[in-house]
DNA sequence: GTGGTCTAGACCACA
DNA sequence: GTGGTCTAGACCACC
C-alpha cells in the first residue's frame, strides 16, 4: 500500500473500501480486515485505520459486531444509493470545475475522448 | 470572497488566479491586485495572499518586481502549457479515478451527457 | 544559534540543514529536529523554521509524514546530486564573479593558494 | 541592462561601477554617467541609481561636484585597495563556505581546474 | 506529540 | 506604496 501525501491516510483508507464496495469487490455481508491486520499490511498506525472504520460506519456503509468484526451492510439499496451518489457527486465536481474554466460540455467530453 | 472550508485559503486563491490567467481574464504582463488590496477584499490576512502569490512565483507564472507589484508572466507559451497541464491533469485525475469504479470510457460519456 | 542579518533567517536555516545533509551529519531517513523544538533551539518563531522545512520539501531534499516529522529523502542519487549541483553552481557563480574582474583561472588558483 | 531579481537593483549598479572601475573601464577623475542618462539606459528609476552612487560615494570611490557630476577618485592607492579588498573579500567568503562543506584547499583547487 | 494554516500586527528594504 | 520577513499566539487535523 502506498499512501499519497497531503490526503489524511485514514481518507485514504475510506475510499479504498468504498471502492471495492462498489465494484463489488467487497460483497454484503462480507467481513473487512480487522484492524490489526490492515493496520499491518498498510504499515500504518492501528487508530488510522479505526478512525477510518469509525467513518464507514458512521456513513451507514458498515456495521460493526464487537469482538467479531467489521461488516459490509446487507442492504443493497442503500449500497446502490451509496454508488450513485459517490459518482454523480465526483461527476458534477467535475463539471463544475471545468465549468469555471470555460469548458462547454462539449468541450469536456472532447477531451474525455482524446484522453490517454 | 467566500472560502470553502478545509481546503486553505491561500491555495484557492493560487486556484482563482490560475483561473483568471487561463480564462483570460488577467493577461500577460497584468499587475495583480497588491497583497494588501486583495487581503481587504478578500477580508483574509496579508500573510496568507503573500503564501498565494509565493506559490504561484514558484510555479513560474507571474513573476515579482519588489517594491513595484506581481505581474503575469510575459510568455504565451508559458501560460498555454500551464492551461493544457492543469485541464489535463483534472480531466486524467477524473478519468482514473472514474476507472477505479469500473466506468469506461464511454460509461463517464453518458453520465456527464445526462448530468445537470 | 547566531543568525546573520540581511539574509532572511529562513534561508539561513535551509542552509544550515542542506549542509548537514551534504556532510553526512544528517542520513537518508533520518528525522529532523521537529518544528517545535528546533526554533526553541535556535529562538527563533515557529513559522520561519515552518518555511525553511517548506522550501526544503519543494527542494524534493525532505519528505514529510503529517503528524509525525520531517525525514531526510532516502533516494542517494538525489542528494548526490544535490551536492554535486549545490557546489558546482557555488564554483560557478565565484568563477564567473572573478572572471568579470578580469582574473584567469591561474589568477584565481594563485589566490586560493596564498588565502590564510 | 537586465536585472536579477532578489538581489536590490541598487547594489547591483553599484557592482556594475565597481567593476568598471576595478578592470580600468572607468579610470581615475572619469565622469559616471549622470544619474539620468544612466536611469534611462537601465530602464530604471532615478532614485534607484542616486542610492547607488550615494553607496559608492559612501565607500569614498566616487566624489560628487554638485550641479557638475559624479566622479572616479583620484587616488590610485585607494583604488588598488578597493580592488584587494574587494577581491580577498569574496575569495575568503568563498572559501569559508566550501570549507563548511568539508572540502579542503586542493579539493577546491581541483573543483577550479576541471571547471567550464 | 507532529506538521499546517491563519491572524494581527510590526518592521524593513525597495522603487 | 510595494513586496518580504518575522513574531506571538492560536486552532486544527493527523498519528
Amino acid at each position: 500500500m502506498e499512501f499519497n501525501t497531503n490526503i489524511p491516510i485514514y481518507s485514504q483508507v475510506v475510499e479504498m473500501i468504498l471502492k471495492q464496495i462498489i465494484t463489488g469487490e467487497l460483497k454484503p455481508d462480507d467481513k473487512l480486515e480487522s484492524v490489526r491486520n490492515l493496520s499491518e499490511q498498510c504499515k500504518v498506525n492501528m487508530n488510522t485505520i479505526q478512525k477510518a472504520y469509525t467513518e464507514l460506519e458512521r456513513l451507514g456503509i458498515i456495521y460493526v459486531q464487537r469482538g467479531v468484526g467489521n461488516f459490509v451492510v446487507n442492504d443493497k439499496s442503500k449500497i446502490n444509493q451509496l454508488c450513485i451518489d459517490v459518482v454523480r457527486g465526483r461527476v458534477s465536481n467535475f463539471m463544475q470545475e471545468m465549468q469555471s474554466f470555460n469548458f462547454s460540455k462539449e468541450d469536456i467530453i472532447l477531451l474525455i475522448k482524446e484522453s490517454e
